[in-house]
DNA sequence: AGCACGCCGACT
DNA sequence: GTCGGCGTGCTC
């Protein structure tokens, strides 16, 4: 038989089948292979009989590398699919579907010994082939009588390891290597899981989606509605009917808290996917999966390509968040690749927000997605209060500080009343640049076109971009000067005017630079649950899914931040930022309030964002996406070339642009082109150059193959050429 | 991606 | 003379 073979590297260069001779093996399995001179992993992505290659120049496979199908018939499909539909390499989207590490076998099944009895008589006829005095062996022979085979190390601990030899050369007992499965968070005390009852309308969620097995439909529930419930129950009736269920989570809500819950609700049969797993427990996890111990998958965006077949629901939560967009490589949209999954199996998926994406909007509004509706909360709470303080007032008034007067009493009032608040800025450091008032000189990297942000703490500017570090300037390189004028306060600074501002107040920071190990994350945030501090400053990172009651203030102090972004996406996302934020304030039963600070009071997404109105913003964004042609009526594509020679990029670019044009020129499915220097135009020591195109919302697939082709044909090896569709960030 | 092959500059 | 720079081509 001959196999095709895709080759472990990543390369596009190589990323094509190459034909190899074998004998029984199955279509997806993963298998080793001369390659080149060398030993190579590879991916078998078919079988025929005969080669278009010269056979008698046919290597021979090696060996296959598990002693199992690695990637089922579906996901080969699946990575096909999406090898099209996103221009990706092959090799890529494969290595998607599997454990990271089980390449190159950086991970293999933990083995232990286990003990157990090797005759079946009774236990005193047992005991009686024993010396009275060989008190250990009899202690042994009984707990292994009564408890069943146990590991060998348990077994040891108890009894000692002499007691075990001794009755192994008697042959009483005998010990064999035995598959143990490393379960993540195996110390997590569970209590009996609480069955809520269903509220009216959470059990209407549910009989609507139960409805239609193979539906697609958009759950939007404000913040409290009672999604989670939802979705376990669908999940616990749809696995009751002997099927699978994957859930997808933003990476970030998956709390220990949220873990626990799903332990105790589903026990051995969840199986989580996540970064916080170590190496050997994320293998054993997806395993579980694999062979059928475990029907639902619980985890990021990854979890999309769980080794899951008979699947009957899909379920994505906070369907809107862009985590569930993988922008580098490989680039996909976790949704596309459910609604590919849940089509492909007969399952149903749902799709659930309280901000749901325009874009998932708009399809429901139209018919692609049935959508379901959970418009209040549980304890029928009201929304938290939002106040909007007009910036530009509070600087004409005299303060000229991040902190208006109403937030500065709001926050007076909830330390007074020994509640919490969270203040939420989305810009990280100390301040967002470094001036010198003389001459102007502004820092800069050197490795990328961005200003250097001020890192009081550490002393250092940094480069938010590349994560190069300098030393923080005391005089001016340009004249000498020492005298600097800082850019926009950052949440370094928030917390250090809050410690001046109240000396005896806790204040806890979440940024990327407090969370980079692994574990800060949760430590924070536990800290902050804990009661250790009264006041927790972060960036969007605090937005999302944690639960603190004690919270009653929440302060946004710059709204306006990532609204007036060129990106047509930013009035969206920070519609769904302030709701999200706002949502932390009053989830007890103490009322919240939320101060919402602005230069710009009466723009639309904040006016709706304040009073937690979807449906208008939605009615007046769809609005402006339409007369500006923008998505969903429109495809967004940017071609990316980038390389260290900036000629090289601009050569390659005036290229591919004069093929472009001729394909232009005939087809009216290309509403725009142009081509540009990026935003950042260099970073990482890269030049950065695009193409932009606008393309009409139906009917594209040809235009993106033809626009795919003119890329494939590029000449030159330095200059990488990408494609995104609907890209989140134009930088 | 790697690696071999091949063709021009400055060294013991 | 030759060691080694990196441009080019190939991998079933």
């Amino acid at each position: 038989m001959i196999y095709s073979v895709i080759v472990d590297v990543s390369a596009s260069e190589v990323d094509r089948i190459f034909d190899y001779k074998g004998e029984g093996y199955k279509v997806g399995a993963r298998v080793l292979v001369n390659f080149a001179n060398r030993n190579t992993e590879g991916y078998i992505v078919g079988e025929k009989e005969t080669s278009d290659y010269d056979e008698s120049k046919l290597k021979q496979i090696i060996r296959p590398l598990d002693d199992f199908c690695a990637i089922s018939e579906d996901l080969l499909k699946l990575s096909d699919f999406m090898r099209k539909e996103y221009h990706l390499r092959w090799v890529d989207v494969l290595r998607l579907f599997i454990p990271a590490e089980m390449r190159g076998n950086r991970v293999r099944s933990l083995y232990r010994q286990q003990v157990r009895l090797a005759v079946q008589d009774s236990l005193d006829v047992i005991l009686d082939g024993l010396k009275p005095n060989a008190t250990a062996q009899r202690d042994l022979v009984t707990y292994l009588y009564l408890n069943g085979a146990s590991l060998a190390e348990t077994v040891n601990a108890e009894f000692g390891n002499s007691a075990l030899r001794a009755l192994k050369q008697k042959g009483i007992v005998e010990t064999q290597d035995i598959v143990v499965r490393r379960t993540p968070y195996k110390g997590i005390q569970l209590n009996a899981p609480v069955k809520h009852k269903l509220l009216e309308a959470q059990q209407k969620a549910v009989d609507a989606a139960l409805a239609d097995r193979t539906g697609k439909f958009l759950l939007h529930g404000v913040t409290g509605s009672g999604k989670t419930e939802v979705y376990m129950t669908v999940i616990e009736r749809i696995v009751a009917e002997g099927k699978t269920c994957i859930m997808l989570v933003p990476e970030i809500s998956l709390t220990p808290a949220a873990l626990k819950q799903l332990r105790e609700r589903f026990g051995d049969r969840v199986a989580l996917l996540h970064s916080g797993l170590s190496v050997g427990e994320r293998y054993d996890e997806w395993l579980r999966l694999k062979n059928g111990e475990a029907q639902i998958a619980v985890g990021a965006r990854s979890a999309v390509f769980a080794p899951l077949t008979n699947i009957g629901a899909i379920i994505v939560d906070e369907e809107h968040d862009s985590s569930y967009i993988s922008d580098f490589n490989p680039r996909y949209n976790t949704i596309d690749v459910a609604a590919f999954r849940a089509e492909q199996n007969g399952a149903l998926l749902l799709l659930g927000s309280a901000t749901p994406s325009l874009g998932s909007y708009y399809a429901a509004k139209h018919g692609k997605l049935k959508l379901i509706e959970m418009p209040e909360r549980i304890n029928k709470q009201p929304l938290p209060k939002v106040e909007i303080v007009d910036m530009s007032l509070e600087t004409r008034r005299g303060n000229k500080g991040i902190f208006s007067a109403l937030l500065k009493q709001r926050l007076a009032e909830t330390l007074e009343a020994g509640n919490q608040a969270m203040l939420f800025l989305n810009r990280r450091g100390y301040s967002s640049f470094l001036m010198c008032t003389k001459c102007g000189y502004v820092a800069e990297c050197k490795n990328c076109s961005a200003t250097l942000t001020v890192h009081r703490d550490d002393k250092l500017l940094k480069c938010h971009y590349c994560g190069a570090a300098y030393y923080l300037l005391d005089v001016c390189p340009n004249c000498h000067s020492a005298s600097f004028r800082q850019g926009r306060v950052g949440t370094q600074q928030v917390v250090d005017l809050l410690r001046a501002m109240y000396p005896d107040v806790k204040v806890l920071r979440m940024d990327a630079d407090t969370t980079q190990t692994k574990e800060s994350h949760g430590k924070i945030l536990q800290a902050f649950a804990d009661g250790e501090a009264q006041i927790l400053v972060g960036t969007q990172m605090i937005a999302k899914g944690h639960d603190f009651p004690k919270v009653t203030l929440v302060g946004i102090l710059d709204g306006d931040q990532s609204l007036h972004n060129e990106d047509y996406v930013a009035t969206e996302r920070t519609f769904q930022l302030i709701t999200q934020v706002a949502g932390r304030s009053g989830r007890d039963k103490d009322k919240g309030t939320v101060v919402l600070q602005t230069y710009t009071p009466k723009h639309y997404c904040l006016q709706y964002a304040a009073r937690q109105d979807y449906v208008g913003f939605y009615n007046y964004e769809i609005n402006i996406r339409q007369s500006a042609c923008f998505p969903p009526f429109s495809e967004i594509v940017r071609i990316l070339y980038v390389g260290e020679k900036k000629q090289d990029c601009i050569d390659e670019l005036t290229e591919q642009y004069a093929a472009l044009t001729e394909i232009k020129a005939n087809n009216p499915n290309i509403l725009f082109m142009d081509k540009m220097r990026c935003r950042m135009e260099r970073i990482e020591n890269k030049f950065r150059y695009q193409i932009l195109f606008k393309l009409s919302a139906e009917g594209t697939d040809d235009v993106i193959r033809q626009i795919y082709a003119v890329c494939d044909a590029k000449k030159r090896r330095d200059v990488s050429v990408s494609v995104e569709r609907n890209p989140q960030n134009l930088s």
